[in-house]
DNA sequence: ATACAAAGTTTGTGTGCCAAAACTCTCTTA
DNA sequence: TAAGAGAGTTTTGGCACACAAACTTTGTAT
């Protein structure tokens, strides 16, 4: 047997103090209510997210830990500034990264899906690249086109 | 208060027999090493993910439990066939995103992380436009051009 | 063969995220 | 102002991962 590359050791690993997929995923989906009906409830964001309430009522507790939310018993819930630059962060990506799949051809059915998936795992350098790429597409559909016809005619 | 759009819970969530970001990543990784250096140990496994033996090896019962790889005790593994075709589709995607986000300029620092955010998450139909998209841009550098040099000089 | 170092394993602990069930609160509506 | 319904909360439990520490196995050098 060969020996070991390289023997070091992580102690701990990562420590961001939890700003996780899922914090994002909710204070996205938090800002969408409160933008689309003007209020945001347990059952509102559980419906949004396909979790219990139950689920949702601790969470909410940990948002509010972080200072991304704040929230009072039975009472409602609102976003702090610092939560609202998340969401708004989140939803920009969400936004560009929409319309690039869009522009694309991607079936609209994995589009939402993709979105939800990648939005949180891309970095400012690729966001902007893509956004610009989108643009530059739409102002060449020759190019476009020719992207899209892949595979031949269905 | 208004009423609640549809009060409807869910039961149980999706049960996808637990096909993980990090199995896929150990299965990735795994196959990756085999490759590279014809076996894949523990500790390899370990300095690859920034993981301890342990957690290393506990995962690795597991996957094992899930026909992913064949496992023996000291003894090493392999991946089943089930594994390797899991582990193929992830390389697939990694590849083809890392050209994509090459093409397009994105920071070498960022291309590795982003990829690996996103490569578990994408749909057949995003990662064909995907290629699809590298190739033709390929074929038309100034439009690449165009995209590349967005922001202006300095 | 024996002992040692390195690799691997086991065990105990902790965190994050989730759900079910039981409980509490609030808002009607009369 | 007294229910009852429904929203919200708490409690409890569970799974997926991760680490550290203690332990076992394996390969190797002597």
């Amino acid at each position: 047997m060969p020996k070991r590359d390289s023997p070091k050791r992580k102690t701990g690993r990562k420590r961001p103090p939890t700003l996780t997929v899922q914090t994002e995923d909710y204070l996205e989906r938090i800002q969408e209510l409160l933008d689309r009906k003007g209020y945001a409830r347990v059952s509102d964001i559980a419906d949004q997210l396909s979790l219990t309430p139950s689920t949702v009522s601790n969470m909410v507790r940990r948002l509010a830990g972080q200072d991304l939310i704040e929230f009072e018993n039975y009472r409602g819930l609102r976003l702090t500034s610092k939560g609202r630059a998340v969401a708004h962060r989140i939803q920009a990506r969400h936004a560009i990264l929409t319309e690039f799949l869009q522009v694309l051809g991607v079936d609209a059915a994995d589009v939402g899906q993709d979105v939800e998936g990648i939005e949180h795992h891309i970095s400012r350098s690729t966001l902007e690249a893509i956004d610009a790429l989108t643009k530059t597409l739409r102002k060449h559909p020759l190019v476009l086109a020719e992207v899209i016809k892949r595979g031949g005619p269905g």
